[in-house]
DNA sequence: CCATGTGCACTTTTT
DNA sequence: GTGCACATGG
């Protein structure tokens, strides 16, 4: 058994572990993917089928880092040819939800042909429905489209009343309350009539399939293992799938850790994990990983003290090996400009040293906190990729191709199906009400094909032709080719768009068919656009820039915080709650222990923030987060530092500006 | 009924 | 800087 050697007594137990019900409490960088790579590499070793091993995570990051290591290990534990793709069932809950509900959809009353909408999807819906319902023209503003998506999906989530979820986290639509309730009402009739699911259904409709003893037993059937990882970011509804699946908890194992949970805002519950061991008697067996191998000692003081002050957690303090003479540095900086030098500077100074900029990652609490760091780096030509920002999917030509695809899935697709008729010159949203309302008949395609031209309107026919069946992938190719005109109509800068489109095709030829394709894409999107100034080449050496929630479970050797100041962690605009704050403290906990050797946090003093309601965009003196005490100081190395008064240290010698070349570009 | 312009409000993090 | 509701001109 040559593979368990390389792991510690505990992980050991973890992996030989048999079918009783395991709880794996494992710290941030304790090898806990490691451990559950190898556990599910020891059942296979020891006879257990591939295709009834059962992987789910929450989100897409952890789903593909496991499913590569588990295949790297299986290789090396079964020998080279072993079929990696084995493992059939590996993913996010929603993807297996997803690919469940559509296997089951004859028997459970679903259109096989179901189309899964993103939320921007849902959030267009949703504004669909509060037209409708004559809620777009109150005479004090009702909620935008967006955060009555979030109260809803709050509340299916949770499993929590309305009235309560607006009282505890959107206390400020509270007034709405029957408003709200009568808009969910017709928003759930509405995706039901159009054939649509949203993220929400996958998990809902699943835990209702569940629900049914017959159907529960026939799931639970199909695996003899379920592995969950980062359960500690799973909700009610994903907990009572799980429990409905495996009631004895035979064959059933979770990992996760409660200092790392930082997705309460969608409903996960640190209580999933807390009460594990109790869902089963005899209760399900736990083991611990609190050795790190990750950090080094200071560092992991430093984030031990922050966590320490949690209320409620399992008692586990991390520990590790790695001495260091260095401590984690805090650097108080003037102002966001500043610290965005500073940064700048010290990454390059790094990469100076032999660090390459892969290596290094600058962390923050919301997307739009990079901004300046952004303007610095790109000034100084540093090439860096940034996750939890601007989506390919969220880009408008993308959506619109994406629309044409999934109205010819589903023609019963509102959002889609609105989207894509007003792609049209002389086709605005009356004429496309008006049209979808005469498509919501068996066979809607029919009907369209025979369907006259509006009037006023000019490329009816083209659009026609396009939507006509083909066999994939020449059906976005087609599409596409439509589409080419109104691209270039309206959007001045169709170039960047149109390699987009292109990409796009590409990633679609890859897939077997439309139905697979449109799914993927909406559970799985492509992370960057290359519209976005500089996406470097995926071999060349960039910095990664993150917002903390998409770093989770991810290393680096040296990690930059931002604005570790009282209203960006914690942030201010949920700070009402106690239990809001505790996750903001995790969130510092989870950045802080990505990094390796080399930690610094940004205080700068003075922050700009935009976007307030009351008194409009100024500066805000800041204080230092409330999660770094006085009396937690000494275990970081405190400095100020501010760009020195002749400038050299952060304004670099100027380059040459080409001033005639610039003045004839205005003419252009 | 569609396209365009104006003015006001604006609540993060992911599937 | 953006999204949205509403007003105006074709």
């Amino acid at each position: 058994m040559g593979y368990l050697q390389n792991l510690n007594e505990a992980q050991r137990r973890a992996v030989e572990h048999g079918a009783e019900p395991l709880l794996i409490i494992a710290g941030a960088g304790s090898g806990k993917t490691n451990t559950l790579s190898h556990r599910v590499a020891h059942l296979l070793k020891q006879g257990a089928d591939p295709r009834r091993i059962l992987l789910m995570t929450f989100s897409r990051r952890a789903a593909s880092e496991l499913t590569r290591r588990v295949s790297r290990i299986t290789e090396s534990v079964m020998g080279q040819g072993y079929a990696a793709e084995a493992l059939t069932w590996a993913g996010t809950f929603h993807g297996i939800g997803a690919r469940l509900l559509r296997d089951l959809a004859p028997q459970i009353g679903l259109n096989p042909d179901f189309t899964i909408h993103d939320r921007e999807d849902s959030a267009d819906l949703m504004n669909l429905c509060r037209h409708e319902a004559g809620l777009s023209s109150t005479k004090t503003r009702f909620p935008a489209k967006g955060t009555c998506l979030a109260i809803y999906s709050r509340s299916v989530n949770s499993g929590t009343p309305l009235a309560e979820v607006l009282t505890d986290h959107f206390p400020w639509c509270a007034m709405w309350a029957a408003e709200l309730k009568r808009l969910f009402g017709t928003y759930v009739v509405a995706k039901q009539a159009q054939n649509v699911l949203d993220y929400d259904d996958l998990l809902l409709a699943w835990a209702q399939v569940m629900a049914d003893p017959g159907f529960a037993a026939h799931l639970g059937a199909m695996w003899d293992h379920v592995l969950i990882d980062e359960y500690q970011d799973t909700n009610m509804l994903q907990a009572r799938i799980l429990l409905a699946l495996k009631p004895s908890g035979q064959g059933l194992t979770v990992v996760g850790d409660d200092a790392q949970s930082i997705y309460a805002f969608r409903a996960a519950t640190v209580r999933n994990i807390l009460d594990f061991p109790a869902a089963f008697s005899p209760p399900a067996d736990v083991v611990t990983l609190d050795r790190n191998y990750r950090s080094t000692q200071p560092i992991l003081a430093a984030a031990n003290a922050v966590i320490a002050r949690a209320p409620e957690r399992f008692t586990k303090d991390l520990w590790s090996d790695r001495p260091s003479a260095e401590k984690p540095r805090l650097v108080n900086l003037p102002n966001e400009t500043d610290q965005a030098r500073f940064i700048a500077d010290q990454v390059l100074a790094n990469r100076e040293g032999g660090m390459t900029l892969r290596q290094q990652a600058v962390l923050f609490r919301t997307s739009s906190h990079s901004g300046p760091l952004e303007v610095e780096l790109t000034r100084r030509n540093i090439p860096f990729v940034k996750f939890g920002g601007l989506k390919f999917l969220d880009t408008a030509h993308v959506k619109d191709l994406l629309a044409v695809l999934r109205f010819a899935q589903n023609p019963r697709d509102r959002v889609a199906g609105f989207r894509m008729l007003q792609l049209l010159p002389g086709l605005g949203p009356g004429t496309a009400a008006k049209l979808l309302d005469r498509l919501t008949v068996p066979d809607p395609m029919a009907v369209l094909a025979q369907m006259d031209a509006p009037s006023k309107v000019t490329g009816w026919a083209d659009l026609v032709a396009a939507l006509q069946p083909t066999g994939w992938p020449d059906a976005i190719g087609r599409a596409r080719l439509w589409y080419e005109p109104h691209l270039d109509r309206i959007h001045e800068d169709a170039e960047f768009r149109r390699a987009d489109l292109l990409q796009l095709e590409q990633i679609a030829s890859t897939y077997p068919t439309r139905e697979k394709f449109l799914t993927d894409v909406t559970l799985d999107p492509p992370e960057a656009t290359s519209a976005e100034a500089g996406v470097p080449l995926k071999d060349d050496d960039y910095l990664i820039l993150s917002t903390i929630h998409s770093s989770k479970g991810q290393e680096w050797k040296a990690v930059f915080l931002l604005n570790a100041v009282d209203g960006c962690i914690p942030s201010d605009l949920g700070t009402g709650q106690s239990a809001d704050i505790e996750e903001e403290r995790r969130l510092l906990y989870v950045a802080m222990t990505h990094a390796k050797d080399q930690l610094t946090i940004g205080v700068p003093l003075r922050f700009y923030v935009t976007q307030q309601v009351k008194r409009g965009d100024r500066h805000l003196f800041a204080a230092r987060t409330r999660f770094l005490t006085s009396d937690m100081l000494d275990l970081f190395d405190v400095t100020r530092w501010a760009p020195q008064a002749t400038g050299q240290a952060a304004t670099p010698a100027p380059g040459r500006v080409d001033v005639a070349a610039g003045l004839q570009e205005i003419w252009r």
